[in-house]
DNA sequence: AACTCGGGGTT
DNA sequence: AACCCAGAGTT
């Protein structure tokens, strides 16, 4: 009789062994042990890089320090903290299934990945990582680190954005995870991916992986990982009315299946076309829009603009005091100048707010 | 399976 | 300018 012990391969080993030698990558994070801070940090580094959402992670924790506390705040206060992070879904999910734990699970994070994967804004990843961070279950994280590390290691050429590249990835990530230390495996992997696999220029010469590493060996490192998806971008053309009356400012909140879902913003007329507005041309639109009206053009922006992953955003700000309410504002939402501080607003908006608006 | 959801750092 | 980031939801 042969006993075989579950046999860890080289390429575990080494990532293990590194972990315990090398890495020392910190975060806020690393080690916790409650799945309530560890299901919130995964949700705000989901595409969003570990140093940008250091802070964020503070924030939330000092404000919200347990599931109670966040799933009893408004929904506007929570969209606040999230401010700048972007994707703003993930926001919203947040709070739906911090408010679902303390209903459905009396606060208690479920421990099970078939119940964890099930909340809403968890997918594949974050079940993995709360799975095995917090109970140590043996899940595989597959994330853009793993990805990179595993296509070069074995000299995948898969593209990792197709479905048999997912799930390609997903079997050689559980075949190479460490099933006793699961969540040590996972995050080493993933800092291993980070700090020395990096993508542009990775640390090949001091890389404890060299001898074995499929890409290495064959010059393929800076072709791998494939993805096979291109990237289009759209351009469209913003302009916002500030509208000032009595001292408020009209706002309304973006609810339509489309950038920004959540956020707030001003009074915002979309166009095909780049507009140059001039104080004769604004003056008129508006009389078209509104009725006549006893208005005046306070000012015009030079053109702003934002670059977001599929779209290119430009836009126009103009700030118009009224003397009448007109009838189509009238239902919307008229904020002081402290109110407009506590809403969440797109970069676009916050950055015009704090540079050049000045009332 | 394709599309869409931000914002910012690195090269 | 292109690529990437501790991905997920919708259609």
């Amino acid at each position: 009789m042969i006993f075989v012990k579950s046999m860890k391969s080289q390429f575990t080993r080494t990532i293990l062994q590194w972990n315990r030698t090398q890495n020392n990558r910190e975060m806020p994070w690393k080690g916790e042990k409650n799945p309530y801070h560890i299901w919130l940090s995964e949700i705000i580094l989901q595409q969003t890089r570990v140093e940008q959402g250091r802070a964020y992670y503070n924030r939330f924790i000092k404000k919200y320090p347990t599931v109670f506390k966040l799933a009893a705040a408004p929904e506007q206060e929570v969209f606040k903290l999230w401010e700048g992070l972007g994707y703003y879904n993930r926001c919203r999910n947040l709070l739906y299934t911090a408010r679902e734990i303390v209903q459905r699970y009396n606060g208690i994070f479920p421990d099970q990945y078939e119940e964890i994967i099930q909340l809403k804004g968890v997918g594949p990843y974050t079940a993995a990582a709360i799975a095995s961070f917090a109970y140590n279950l043996p899940y595989a994280v597959v994330d853009g680190n793993v990805f990179r590390v595993l296509s070069r290691f074995h000299g995948v050429d898969t593209a990792i954005d197709s479905t048999a590249g997912k799930q390609l990835f997903t079997a050689l990530a559980a075949k190479m995870l460490d099933k006793k230390f699961p969540g040590e495996y996972n995050q080493a992997i993933m800092d291993f991916g980070a700090t020395v696999c990096k993508p542009m220029v990775p640390s090949c010469s001091h890389c404890p992986l060299q001898n074995n590493c499929a890409a290495y060996q064959t010059g393929m490192v800076n072709r791998l990982p494939v993805k096979e998806k291109i990237l289009t971008r759209k351009t469209r053309h913003f302009t916002y009315f500030i509208f000032e009356y009595e001292g408020k400012t009209f706002t309304r909140q973006r609810t339509g299946k489309d950038i920004w879902q959540g956020l707030f913003e001003f009074y915002l007329a979309e166009t095909e076309k780049s507009q140059k507005w001039t104080v004769t041309s604004v003056t008129a639109w508006l009389e078209e829009q509104l009725g006549p009206q006893s208005l005046k053009i306070l000012a015009i922006s030079s053109p702003e603009s934002q670059q977001l992953t599929h779209q290119q955003i430009n836009g126009c700000f103009i700030r118009v005091s009224l003397k009448k309410m007109p009838a189509l504002l009238s239902s919307g939402n008229w904020v002081t100048p402290k109110g407009l501080s506590a809403l969440a607003f797109p970069k676009l908006i916050t950055k015009y707010l704090s540079e050049k608006y000045k009332p």
